[in-house]
DNA sequence: TAGAAATAATTAGCCAGCTAAACAAGTGGG
DNA sequence: CCCACTTGTTTAGCTGGCTAATTATTTCTA
């Protein structure tokens, strides 16, 4: 490492990225009224139905208190319900209501797509390929 | 768009590269006593002594808000000072303490150098250059 | 010159993220 | 069986992010 100036690192060029991404991603989440983060995690429920907190923990990679204070604010909107699980009174499973079924399905198609659609935009199929490459090398590493 | 899999996204492995690199960042910067965005907020500053906050929310790309409440914080854990502007009253000049200079050039050395070494390893030097140009793209889609 | 418009910062409240600690339930070994 | 240990969730409090509204100051226009 040379002392490259900070602004001319990956690193740097990554939280920027990151900010703009959660930026456009919350402003397409908003017609929705979802948050960034809470999409992925109705997408979870969606894909396991009785899912619990704790499955949801290990499946978004976050804290235990992340997934209990946002599972509370969409079942407080009226995305999903939480059921004490009966088998193991320490559990908590996750169903989606009508409403959060129907989010999930806007989310993919109006929410999404769209999202990718321009976080690739003007990328060879090549390009995006390679990208998606050298990005999983950078997740290794950061793992 | 074909359908992909939500998680066969670039958006979507950018979101968890973020997350990673986020939390990779905060580790480093832990031992420091600053958080994860306060260390690219005290090197603007570092570079232009007195800079104001509107300056800094520009330069920063985030809401005044944030600015002022990050500057809150680190005046009031020592690093920087504010001062009002006697030229213009509605603004607000800040200045780094010994503790703030002593602080951005550990930042420099103990931090950003070896969250970008670990961000880039296994990449060779081309691989990085390639990856830099990609990402650039997708932040100036983005933007 | 006076008042409207613009500007800089702050307040209030919402969000996802985190660590540490606490609480309740479950497990397993002596 | 009993109790130490583990597990799942929640509480408490901290952070950077945001929007909308507010306050004080400055600028601009008629």
């Amino acid at each position: 490492m040379n002392k490259i100036p900070v602004n001319e690192t990956v690193s740097y060029l990554l939280s920027r990225i990151c900010k703009a991404h959660r930026n456009r991603a919350n402003e397409l989440l908003a017609t929705l009224d979802l948050h960034a983060g809470q999409e992925l995690l109705l997408q979870q429920i969606h894909q396991q139905e009785g899912i619990t907190l704790n499955e949801l923990t290990c499946g978004m990679c976050v804290s235990a208190v992340t997934v209990t204070r946002t599972v509370e604010r969409l079942e407080k909107n009226g995305f999903l319900k939480k059921i004490r699980c009966m088998a193991d009174q320490r559990s908590v499973r996750v169903y989606l209501t009508e409403k959060g079924k129907k989010a999930v399905e806007s989310v993919t198609e109006k929410m999404w797509e769209e999202l990718e659609k321009e976080t690739v935009a003007n990328l060879s199929t090549e390009e995006r390929l390679l990208l998606k490459r050298l990005m999983m090398q950078v997740l290794k590493n950061l793992s």
